[in-house]
DNA sequence: ACTACTTGCACAATCGATTGTGCAAATTAC
DNA sequence: GTAATTTGCACAATCGATTGTGCAAGTAGT
């Protein structure tokens, strides 16, 4: 019996030809090596009939170009990069590419270990969440196109896209100050990543530049889990301070927060006023519907991939900060009408 | 300068040792080749000097395996499929592979074309969620070890890994009909597929066990997105039928039906009541909690890799039906105390 | 009929790692 | 000192596809 796989020499023998003759037609340059139209119709149709499809491993080795590119993602489930994931896959499809995935959990080591599997991988390119602590394995590993998405390091030379967390922080801050919040507490995400640093950074200057207290604000938490947006507001509200809004500085914190809220008994928003970085398409159903800062997250797959195209085929690197947007619902009381 | 990728031939060059020697070092056949223990050392120590990283693309030629994973997903941003990949990245790494990650987009097409891609790329084995319409490429490729996950066809050889739809659907029904409800409309999902298959049968048999006449049920949709949930929803509602309950077939559908139940400016349970197939992590904190059937994802992402690695081993394949687990909440009103 | 092209295809090397086998040199045995 | 082993490593083929080059056979030109 025919194997189910079929190579090009088989088919060859097959037809009583060379394997370059085959490889010729098949890779579309029969005219080019002045293969016969003969020869060139019947070597499709053998290769039709025998259903051939080119051992891509194969042609890797011998043209250096797998048309597969990393993506290397701190947490697949939280729909953020679910959503990004998503967006990335159906642009890098349509250019004939495919995603070699892997989930970092936020650990820096296997960040780490990653980068060196997708280097051996000869992958063409990689589109990467780093985790943000350290950054010398993407230093490391500059020299194969490389383009950052939401966390990123500025100092590196790898262009990045994300959003513009100083602004989107600064907006929700000011909106929460409006409300004549002022005493605001802020749960942030893993410290020392860029985007948290920077939504901090926002938080802080709409604070300063509203003239309210250091100590009416405090900011505390750890990284992006349900789990610390859950534990953190629990701490918050054991403290009995008069704490009347919350900033959270992420979807999967706000859904801790939200259930540490309701646990304690307390109402959202009349008894304590949320807000949170990251919209998702849940958060109109929520109770009550989430005010939000949302992240053009389309709109970063789209750019980064078009920037490591740009730099797959040898372009200057180029950065992004793409705007965010607030969408105004339900969960942050107005405290001037009071 | 040292190019960034240091090969075999040139780590022989530079020990004036032949590539043979310095491969067998490499992969740890030191001994069993009689390396003497000097030539070892001297090989593993200008190994780690020059950063060596074996090109996984020429061992995969010649081993013909590529320690390579397709996992085949109709949509990763649908956070059931977004958690199953989670889970399965997690073990696959444990176990050295690492994924191939497409996303059908619920296109039977793209499916296909994608198990072409999947086939060139030698890879060890697929995890496929089919969209569910077609399966003769699953049938063509069934010759890589393949596991199908959440959706599967029961007439493949292919083993499949699932929740029990069945029971599940038939729980969330009796639990409905327990409550008193007996106008019920099913939203389902993709028609066709089992899962949805299963699902709907497990709500006609209650509906038949419990003696509710036909009349009384309506079974509508298309699809398993929010956009159907929600156009589905609207149109029950503007039925101005004495409708009771809603039992939605997926989660995203659920957020849909939610979404117009609230446009429409009507109350959940008090006007309406809603049960859920699969649970999300949100779910207690929706307006108001929603009840649902929850399935076991983690399990299900854990038994598929470990039925794949044993097809991979030669052995038998295997299916399995783990069960589903009923989450009450308060988004079903119970009709006999009224 | 003899040279000059053109046509149609095959040879053989290559990509980087792996592996069965072979063969000197070193060691041991007697 | 010679034969028998053992030690230590290299040769060369292989995986499947690609490609620069070469070379017959066919056609055209005069």
């Amino acid at each position: 019996m025919n194997s189910p796989v079929i190579t090009i020499k088989e088919l060859a023998r097959l037809l009583d030809l060379s394997p370059t003759t085959v490889s010729r037609v098949l890779s579309g340059n029969a005219k080019k090596y002045r293969i016969s139209d003969a020869t060139e119709k019947l070597v499709k149709e053998a290769a039709k009939q025998h259903q051939y499809q080119p051992n891509q491993i194969a042609r890797n080795l011998r043209l250096k170009e797998t048309n597969t590119i990393g993506l290397v993602i701190p947490d697949i489930s939280n729909p953020f990069f679910a959503n990004l994931a998503r967006i990335i896959e159906i642009e890098l499809r349509k250019l004939g590419k495919l995603i070699l995935l892997t989930d970092t959990h936020d650990s820096s080591d296997l960040e780490c270990e990653t980068f060196k599997f997708l280097f051996g991988r000869k992958v063409d390119g990689i589109l990467v969440a780093p985790v943000g602590l350290r950054c010398e394995h993407l230093q490391r590993f500059s020299h194969i196109p490389m383009v950052m998405i939401d966390r990123y390091f500025s100092e590196l030379s790898v262009p990045y896209v994300s959003t513009d967390n100083y602004a989107g922080a600064y907006v929700a801050t000011e909106y929460l100050i409006n409300k004549n919040h002022s005493r605001i507490a802020c749960i942030q995400g893993l410290v020392n990543t860029i985007s948290n640093k920077e939504r901090v950074r926002g938080f802080r200057k709409a604070i300063k530049d509203y003239g309210i207290s250091s100590e009416d604000i405090e900011i505390c938490g750890r990284d992006f889990s349900i789990e610390n947006g859950y534990q953190t507001t629990q701490k918050l509200l054991k403290q009995a301070s008069s704490l009347t809004a919350i900033f959270t500085l992420g979807n999967q914190i706000a859904i801790g927060a939200m259930r540490a809220i309701k646990e304690n008994g307390l109402k959202i928003p009349e008894d304590i006023s949320i807000i949170s970085f990251d919209d998702q398409a849940y958060f109109d159903l929520t109770c009550p519907p989430l005010t939000t800062i949302r992240q053009p997250i389309d709109l970063i797959g789209l750019e980064a991939v078009r920037i490591l195209f740009n730099l797959m085929d040898g372009r200057q690197p180029e950065s992004k900060l793409l705007p965010a947007k607030l969408i105004e619902r339900s969960s942050v009381k107005d405290c001037n009408s009071v």
